[in-house]
DNA sequence: GGATGTGAATGCATTCACAGCA
DNA sequence: TGCTGTGAATGCATTCACATCC
């Protein structure tokens, strides 16, 4: 396997890489030097050998009989997901959610860095959000090439949400994570994530239902 | 296949019967009456066949030669996700992303009601949060008894998210929707679902790298 | 004709199991 | 001995293709 050319990556592979570099990040604050692919399985409740297959698709970063150093596995992963290097991001919706995402402290150390604020309510256009100015989306344009921005959050109201993702992709968007509870359609060139929280409800509604069969409330 | 007992569907089909159900709610606003598996599937960039084959893991509820009753459709998937009665929800954590997820309004039309807010931070105690007044971590388990709940949003610092769960768990709660970027241990009977933020943008800048690759930035 | 529901075939991801190295 | 990396085997999900019904 040649890591400088993943060929085709399973994309279940890569969330869960995500997942062994949040853990091994969490390991590395308690000084812990090396895991095994048990250890670091068990963690997340997955078995040793996806562990390794899932490393495996990235490169040999393993030490037989000893393990993975934690230090430079997660230096190897965060080049692997390109967080090496820090992504410039802006946000699209100042609402009650935008506005929280714009809070959270959870971003910056994991190599992403919110740097503009935009919203199609003019009302709102010109006025503070935290550090940012919130700009028109006729500005979309002038300021991802000006800041070199790559990556978009949307945080607006459904109807409003292809919109938006137009005028991205016109704006040369490359990926964009999106919370509107909607189907984005975008070219194949460009990504899209989508988190619905009413999706994630229902999963966990009809999954609780499915287990109560039978059983009192 | 007998709907009554769906013996074991597979996840991956969980997750789209919400994609159906919200897509079919979109074309029940705009008065349409019927709609075929290949018409759902283009909506949402599914072949016909993936379409076919979920729906008949919950029924039969397909008209040969017409397609799906849009309304009946609605009805029926509902059914199958638990989400045709009103789930009373508990909140963990009266922060920014916390507050967001309470102003949220996509919630209540899909059959989920907030209805108790906590906060393990002593200081917001007692505080009112939109309608709701924070009461402490102590007071979980009487007000999940009270108010029949069994469906739990954490939205805490990664690091109470674990002593926070466990009190869940103790307290009856049956799933719960968690926004801490850890793992969560829970038993087997618990059902857990997590959105990290972090991971979602990172999945993003691999699949933007991975497209990028020798092209300028 | 038009569309569903479903066994059979295919394609992918996970797991097994073991050679090989420290 | 302990643990990795990886072909081979297994198990699941998706897709195909067609009998069936309006």
């Amino acid at each position: 396997m040649d890591p400088s050319r993943p060929e085709s990556i399973p994309d279940p592979a890569v969330r869960r890489i995500s997942l062994y570099l949040r853990q091994l990040e969490a390991f590395s604050r308690k000084d812990r030097r090396t895991v095994s692919s048990k250890q670091l399985g068990e963690s997340l409740s997955l078995t040793d050998a996806q562990v390794r297959k899932d490393l495996a698709y990235f490169g040999q970063f393993g030490h037989p009989g000893i393990g993975y150093n934690v230090d430079e596995l997660i230096t190897k992963l965060r080049q692997a997901l390109g967080t090496d290097k820090t992504w410039n991001v802006l946000l699209v919706g100042a609402g009650n959610l935008g506005r929280a995402l714009m809070a959270y402290r959870g971003f910056e150390s994991k190599g992403f860095k919110l740097v503009a604020v935009f919203d199609g309510d003019a009302s709102k256009i010109g006025k503070q959000a935290g550090p940012h100015l919130i700009q028109p989306l006729t500005e979309l344009g002038r300021t991802t090439r000006a800041q070199s921005i790559r990556v978009a959050i949307v945080a607006v109201p459904a109807e409003a949400a292809q919109d938006v993702a137009d005028q991205l992709v016109e704006a040369g968007i490359r990926g964009i994570l999106n919370f509107a509870p909607v189907s984005l359609n975008v070219p194949a060139s460009v990504t899209v994530n989508s988190v619905d929280l009413a999706v994630q409800m229902e999963q966990i509604s009809f999954a609780v239902s499915l287990s109560s069969i039978g059983q009192p409330p």
